[in-house]
RNA sequence: GCUCUAGUGGCGGAAUCGGUAGACGCGUUGGACUUAAAAUCCAAUCGGGAGCAAUCUCGGUGCCAGUUCAAGUCUGGCCUGGAGCACCA
């Protein structure tokens, strides 16, 4: 071994002899037990940033210690190509997003074979070839006929800067996901993924997901949004036309039914015309066309003072025989419940604020007893008992929730209602670079789906990208234009693509067929790798990705195509990567590019650092000391092993017993082996892993720093401890440890070698200290031996001088003996 | 407003079960080596107080209570930061 330790030359040496021997290939016939570790497939930007380093390395070492431990592992990577930014990048350049992509693509690659990952390559899987959307595009066409892909008009979120439509959950407090542009409405018709039909199966199931963080999983109950209630139907008495008409409405609080003093229903309601009275109609027309134009951001602020005009007419409450009056408000949404809001002001916050200000009588029906309120000030929304309700006075509110629609029910005014807050899937996309959704609409046959053994669709070459205002696609004179499959007459191809979420919902079944060109996957591969058994990546998907593919897996559950019903079953959402205290962004320019790392101090120490300093789950400060500081400690490794290789062998013997020195350095050694093996097992710990490698490194030297001339025991020892140290680094500093285990005459690659086992026995130091306390503070340590009794460790306490001049004169009135560990001694 | 999550030295963080608070590292200070520097090595490093000193002593894990022989850890009530959802009836 070379004096200096060099990482860029060992590192190209090492990368060069893994690809060729194929050594992170994974084998589908194993006898071994299966073990999946994925991260999250980046978007090809451009070039790797910290995040990703952080990301990979993770998922890396998680991959190498399964495999170390006898799994066989799959760990793929691959690309969600389609996507936005090459498409503005190919505007701005004139070029086709697909070269832009292959470019970027390419330099990743490079980038994440620098880090020395272990992936096996031949599984690779890029979203934006057609052999991958082929199947993206069959999958659409499996749903579609299932009835889980369909079209409807809609009012639907626009964004103007990106020129498309988004899905609900890529709205964030009413901007774009992508480019933070105000999001507007516009009515289109569009294509939707039902995944409102697995709503209640998505909420249920996060119960059978206790590897996934309590963050995420009521970040998604949240977005599903399940609430219980009613639907209370009510009669209009005065339509203007004369006709008959019944408000249904959605609420939780049928037990303030009787408190009833008016209704809201939203501005664009369905009825809402026929429900204005002539006089009224000026009013309400102006209010409606305000509604219109503002954002859902200034519509949605609760901030906003409460605004609404009435309709002039009037429904029954059948509980009571009174009327009350219509109103419309923009307080109730179109989209949720029914669209209609009954008002209950003295128990709801929103309906006090509107009743307060419009003047509006209110009716209190629900009293705390021992406090009633008159609810002059502000609405009682706490529990309490019925008041001026009929028959149902003096009951509890939560048990009148019940009753009174029951009552409802019976009279044939109610019902039971289930409402979530998740909105059907929107995935049509006005944009060139994506998979194109595979339909065709004829004149006479409506929607066609494309046949099967059409696909791939494939996008159009002959595009315009310098075009502004529309899709490029549908600049292409050959695209748009063809036959129906069915009748064979004129036809126009549906030009739109789908949202790249639903590219990303199955690519981790992919992995397991990547290169399967008669299905997406086959039954028996999907079924033997899946699910994921650890999935590494941001909390920034919390909701879009993680959700929509759990949706994905139930649907082809449901279709037969697998047999499992969640893909990922433990989830580790990594914390983000800053510097000087905030998130790396080139606005900001505090980004740190991993290429110069590489280059400065290579990839072990790079991986190192990265896992070094907090926990994954936590937010990582980087910081160049810090990075300096764990090159230091790779050297002072390699410089341990260098300056002693002529006493280190792979074929020691350890014959005990040995010296005390030697035997707690074997200990030591049996100490790190169990504590890092359980702090991987324990959450993926990487930290104090690292710590532990220090630990075990500094006691190294120690030990060393004492011998002159080494006997043949304590050779023995020192290539113990040597040889260890680098199993139990391995996962972590890929090619420092190679090159160490290849110098030390190592066959084959130390990441084929099993994982360490250690000796219970020797896990744990050969005296012990025994903690001795008075009144609960310590006041004495004595080296004791481990096979004493606990009456034996009281005497011992008790005779210690300390004790004795502490104890001197008092009563001792309890002796508290943990074994192996402390006397707490009592006194009066 | 609702939900989740966190709060420990100058900093990142450590501490299976309630049992030595501050592992490991960064930084800082002092020293060794060197003509000098880099690198490396050694030592100190939570705060207050006492002592020439070894050392002793008191306080200390966001705040206030409680349980316990013993609380960073458990219970109750707050405070602050971060995240998600939100006129969802």
């Amino acid at each position: 071994m070379k004096e200096n330790y060099f990482p860029q030359e060992i590192e190209k040496k090492w990368q060069k002899v893994w690809e060729e021997n194929n050594t992170f290939h994974v084998d589908d016939n194993s006898d071994k037990p299966k073990y999946y570790a994925l991260s999250m497939f980046p978007y090809p930007s451009g070039k790797l940033h910290m995040g990703h380093v952080r990301n990979y390395t993770i998922t890396d070492v998680i991959a190498r210690f399964k495999k170390a431990q006898g799994y066989n592992v799959l760990h793929p990577m691959g690309w969600d190509s389609f996507g936005l930014p090459a498409e503005n990048a190919a505007m701005k350049h004139g070029a086709n997003p697909e070269v832009w992509t292959d470019e970027n693509i390419a330099y990743m690659t490079k980038q994440l074979k620098m880090l020395g990952l272990s992936y096996d390559w031949n599984r690779e899987v890029t979203t934006c070839k057609p052999d991958y959307y082929k199947w993206t595009q069959w999958l659409f066409l499996q749903l579609y006929k299932k009835g889980l892909a369909y079209k409807k008009e809609a009012a639907v979120n626009w964004c103007e800067e990106c020129g498309t439509v988004l899905a609900n959950e890529q709205v964030i407090d009413g901007k774009c996901w992508r480019c933070d542009h105000v999001v507007e409405k516009k009515y289109l018709s569009q294509w939707f993924f039902k995944i409102t039909d697995y709503a209640e199966v998505l909420l249920e199931n996060l119960d059978k997901l206790p590897g996934w963080g309590d963050n995420v999983k009521t970040m998604q109950a949240n977005w599903i949004g399940k609430s219980q209630g009613a639907i209370l139907k009510f009669k209009v008495v005065d339509m203007p036309d004369g006709s008959d008409l019944e408000i249904p409405v959605y609420t939780t609080r049928p037990d303030t039914a009787y408190g009833i003093t008016y209704l809201v229903v939203a501005p664009e309601y369905k009825d809402i015309e026929r429900l204005t009275t002539a006089e009224n109609k000026a009013k309400v027309e102006e209010y409606r066309a305000n509604a219109r134009k503002m954002t859902e951001i200034e519509r949605l602020s609760t901030e906003r003072v409460k605004t609404g005009v009435p309709l002039g007419t009037h429904c029954l409450n059948p509980l009571t025989g009174e009327t009350f009056p219509l109103w419309t408000a923009d307080y109730a949404l179109v989209e949720y419940g029914t669209g209609a809001v009954m008002a209950v002001p003295t128990h709801d916050t929103r309906d006090f604020d509107f009743a307060k200000k419009f003047n509006l009588p209110m009716k209190v029906v629900i009293q705390d007893p021992e406090n009633p309120s008159d609810c002059k000030d502000s609405a009682y929304t706490e529990p309490g008992v019925l008041v001026n309700s009929g028959e149902f006075n003096g009951m509890p509110n939560e048990k009148a929730k019940k009753a009174i629609t029951e009552k409802a029910v019976r009279e044939g005014f109610g019902e039971f209602k289930t409402q979530y807050r998740l909105r059907d899937w929107l995935i049509s996309r006005q944009r060139y670079w994506g998979a194109p959704i595979p339909v065709v609409y004829c004149e006479k046959c409506g929607i066609v789906p494309v046949p099967e053994e059409q696909l791939p669709v494939l996008l159009p070459k002959d595009v315009d990208f310098s075009v502004v205002g529309k899709s490029p696609i549908t600049t292409s004179k050959t695209f748009a234009e063809t036959t129906c499959p069915h009748c064979g007459g004129k036809a126009r191809r549906e030009t739109d693509t789908m949202d790249t979420f639903v590219c990303s919902s199955w690519y981790y079944l992919r992995y397991s067929d990547p290169k399967n060109s008669n299905l997406p996957f086959e039954k028996d591969k999907v079924n033997k790798w899946l699910p994921v058994d650890q999935y590494v990546g941001g909390i920034e998907h919390a909701i879009l990705h993680l959700l929509y593919s759990r949706f994905f897996t139930k649907a082809l559950r449901d279709l037969g195509l697998l047999d499992f019903d969640e893909p990922f079953k433990n989830l580790l959402t990594q914390g983000m990567v800053l510097k000087d205290g905030s998130k790396m962004s080139k606005s900001k320019g505090n980004t740190v590019d991993p290429d110069e790392i590489f280059e400065n101090y290579g990839a072990d120490t790079a991986r190192l650092f990265i896992l070094s300093d907090s926990p994954p789950a936590r937010d990582f400060d980087w910081s160049d000391a810090g990075v300096e500081g764990c090159y230091k400690f790779l050297n002072r490794v390699w410089r341990l092993i260098a300056s002693n290789s002529d006493d280190i062998s792979l074929d020691y013997k350890l014959e005990f017993p040995l010296t005390k020195e030697n035997d707690d350095m074997v200990r030591n050694v049996h100490i790190a082996m169990k504590g890092i093996t359980n702090d991987i097992a324990n959450d993926f710990q990487f930290n104090t892993v690292i710590s532990k490698y220090r630990e075990l490194t500094n006691a190294i030297y120690e030990w060393r720093g004492k011998k002159k001339e080494l006997n043949a025991e304590d050779k023995a020892v020192l290539s113990f401890a040597v040889v260890s140290l680098i199993k139990l680094m391995s996962p972590v500093a890929v090619h420092l440890t190679e090159e160490a285990w290849a110098d030390l005459g190592g066959k084959g690659s130390i990441h084929d070698e099993p994982w360490c086992k250690w000796d219970e026995n020797l896990a744990k130091a050969s005296s012990i200290t025994l903690v001795v306390q008075v009144n609960g503070k310590v006041k004495d340590k004595i080296e004791v031996d481990e096979a004493l009794s606990q009456d034996e460790l009281k005497s011992v306490a008790l005779e210690s001088p300390k004790v004795k001049e502490l104890t001197d004169g008092k009563e001792i009135v309890k002796v508290i003996v943990v074994p192996k560990k402390l006397v707490n001694i009592v006194v009066k």
